[in-house]
RNA sequence: GCCGAGGUAGCUCAGCUGGUAGAGCAAUCGCUUCGUAAGCGAUAGGUCGUGGGUUCGAUUCCCAUCCUCGGCUCCA
């Protein structure tokens, strides 16, 4: 293979190349099927096709056995140049219409085909030298996907497959999906009895069991009393409120297809609100403010309804109703600056608490039709970036990708298999400030118009809460977990022993239950484990006649004759640490 | 919303082309008193997502609808 070439580029061409393979196996087993587009992607291709035949998963082994052949035939890819117009004629005769579309929309004057063992495909290229060359693919699953991504035009049929330079590579992202597959937050919250979804309340609509709901509390409570270090109020807002308010605020303009229908109070509808800042503003608007009194950090747990199409929904990752860690800040522009650095501070403060170190930015800047005066962008966004900056935090810039209301920055973390999340956003809003016509009065005696900015820490607490479940599989820190520690004893003999170690553990803080049943010491094990309790004290004859009691840790570690203060203490101080650490392990 | 696949006991699933349903685990009740991931037995549990239709008869076929899953489009 040419050296000249970087590594990277060489997996791509490989993928792209067996993109074509793909479209050659099922051109030749499903004879009329059109095609779309088939490029490489992360990990692997796709190609889109239109056909009578309609793909199942049952096709695709056939498919790949097809895919097979093709490659142990080593057909050469054969590059030949042609005329646009010879080209766009050459597929028309053939069918073609969407490469005929490709061609049309192209600048080129020239456009290139490539052919592997009789199947001719546009293409730009380039691809490896012949089909023998591509080994390590699988065919993986087949779904809809729209014509130009555009949801107007007709549905094609995807398939998708994996390819990678070797055996291994391969085996090592099975396994990552494996691991994925695992760690999914529908799977563990249903294993760990955290919260539900129910056909008779409606779609996306999220409960929260026992479990769940405190470590929600958890959440909350550290949430809220970080805020109030960090110089926040709090605010509680109303669910709905009336069409006048979101007239002014603009959204039954420009977000009316996100709003659930109108609900008839007295003759006047009433909206369930999707965002918080029209309440936040009512607020602010109470009285006349003084640059004195600013800023203003106003801080809710804000529970919004948005109307997601029903196919985007995925478990608590994507619901219809949530909460938003909301906060809105009003302040001057001399302060904007500060504002933003402490905001942006606070921000990775609280991720790093939850064990999310791995923190990337983007800041998205003005796009075209903004609203909002020019020198207020340009403050604003060199506020955003002098804070990513100065808390050196890897950022990229989509230039034009704001808001029509505002610059902002989405932090996004990495959990703990590499999967990347949205969480935080700090975004500014020039859009409410105006419309809402805010002002204070500064020094002056004039009235100013204050800069009005909205940011979220964790995103929703939904969301926030199934990124939390996936990262740590259910193991939680010590802090958050639910069931801290579960006492086992081995026989009735030692039930009392156990009451009363387990009433010592929750006189202590520590959120602990006792199983006391008749059954043997390896199931009570196993289902504790299986609960993802982190410790388990055993109980038996010696401990029992000691005083002392025996920790088991999740590896299968015992840690015998401990005195209960002395575990106490241990857990207590994990607990105080907020570490991921275990005390014992 | 669109394409495709599904919805059967609390959970995980089986049930070929129509003759009203089964397993394992969980639950309940006994027996067992036991040292590190499932002790033994018995019992109970389902209008087969919901509503229509076809049929002598529908979990099975048709239509509608709700919900779930994988994608597309969109997003906290």
């Amino acid at each position: 293979m040419a050296s000249d070439i970087s590594k990277d580029e060489a997996l791509e061409r490989m993928r792209h190349s067996t993109a074509h393979v793909l479209a050659q196996a099922v051109t030749e087993l499903f004879p009329g099927t059109k095609l779309g587009i088939g490029p490489a992607i992360e990990n692997g291709f796709y190609y889109d096709f239109e056909s009578e035949h309609k793909f199942t998963p049952e096709d695709l082994p056939v498919i790949e056995a097809k895919m097979k052949e093709i490659v142990k035939a080593r057909h050469p890819f054969v590059r030949s140049e042609h005329d646009k117009g010879e080209a766009a004629k050459f597929f028309l005769d053939r069918g073609e219409k969407y490469k005929v579309e490709l061609i049309g929309a192209l600048p080129d004057e020239k456009m290139s085909y490539y052919e592997n063992g009789g199947f001719i495909d546009l293409c730009r290229g380039p691809h490896v030298a012949d089909t023998g060359r591509l080994k390590h693919f699988r065919l993986t699953r087949i779904a809809g996907a729209y014509w130009r991504g555009d949801e107007k035009r007709p549905m094609l049929q995807r398939v998708y497959g994996l390819a990678f330079n070797t055996k291994d590579e391969l085996d090592a992202y099975l396994k990552q999906q494996e691991e994925a597959a695992k760690r999914d937050h529908r799977k563990i919250g249903k294993e760990m009895d955290l919260f539900s979804f129910h056909d008779d309340v409606g779609a996306g609509l999220v409960h929260w069991h026992p479990k769940g709901a405190l470590m929600r509390v958890l959440i909350e409570d550290f949430w809220r009393s970080e805020h109030l270090k960090a110089g926040y109020d709090f605010l509680f807002t109303p669910h709905i409120g009336r069409a006048q308010l979101w007239e002014t605020s603009g959204h039954l303009g420009f977000y009316k297809e996100n709003m659930y229908s109108p609900m008839d109070i007295d003759g006047m509808d009433y909206y369930a609100k999707p965002m918080n800042c029209p309440f936040h503003i009512q607020v602010y608007k109470t009285h006349k403010r003084s640059y004195r009194e600013l800023p203003l950090r106003w801080a809710e747990l804000g529970t919004v309804y948005r109307y997601e199409k029903a196919g985007v929904l995925h478990g608590l990752m994507r619901v219809r109703g949530f909460t938003q860690d909301d906060a809105h800040i009003f302040c001057t522009p001399e302060q904007i600056e500060e504002e933003i650095v402490r905001t942006l501070k606070f921000n990775l403060h609280i991720l790093r608490a939850f064990g999310f170190n791995d923190i990337a930015a983007y800041l998205a800047t003005m796009p075209e039709g903004a609203v909002g005066e020019p020198a207020r962008w340009a403050q604003a966004t060199a506020s955003l970036k002098k804070a990513l900056e100065a808390e050196n935090i890897p950022y990229s810039v989509d230039e034009g990708g704001g808001a029509f209301y505002g610059p902002k920055i989405d932090l996004k973390i990495k959990d703990a298999i590499a999967r990347e999340w949205q969480l935080g956003t700090i975004q500014f809003d020039f859009n409410m400030s105006e419309r809402f016509e805010l002002s204070y009065v500064g020094s002056d005696g004039h009235e100013h118009r204050p800069y009005m900015v909205h940011r979220a820490l964790l995103g929703s607490l939904e969301r926030f809460y199934g990124i939390l479940v996936e990262h740590y599989a259910g193991w939680f820190p010590l802090w958050l977990t639910p069931v801290q520690v579960k006492v086992l004893t081995l026989t009735e003999g030692q039930n009392a022993y156990g009451q009363e170690i387990r009433q010592k553990l929750v006189d202590a803080g520590i959120r602990a239950e006792l199983d006391d049943r008749n059954e043997k010491i390896g199931l009570k094990i196993r289902e504790t484990q299986l609960k993802k309790v982190p410790y388990m004290l055993i109980l038996g004859a010696n401990e029992a006649a000691n005083g002392t009691v025996t920790v088991r840790v999740k590896s299968g570690k015992n840690i015998p004759d401990l005195k209960i203060e002395a575990v106490i203490a241990a857990l207590l101080g994990e607990v105080k640490s907020r570490t991921a650490e275990n005390a014992y392990s």
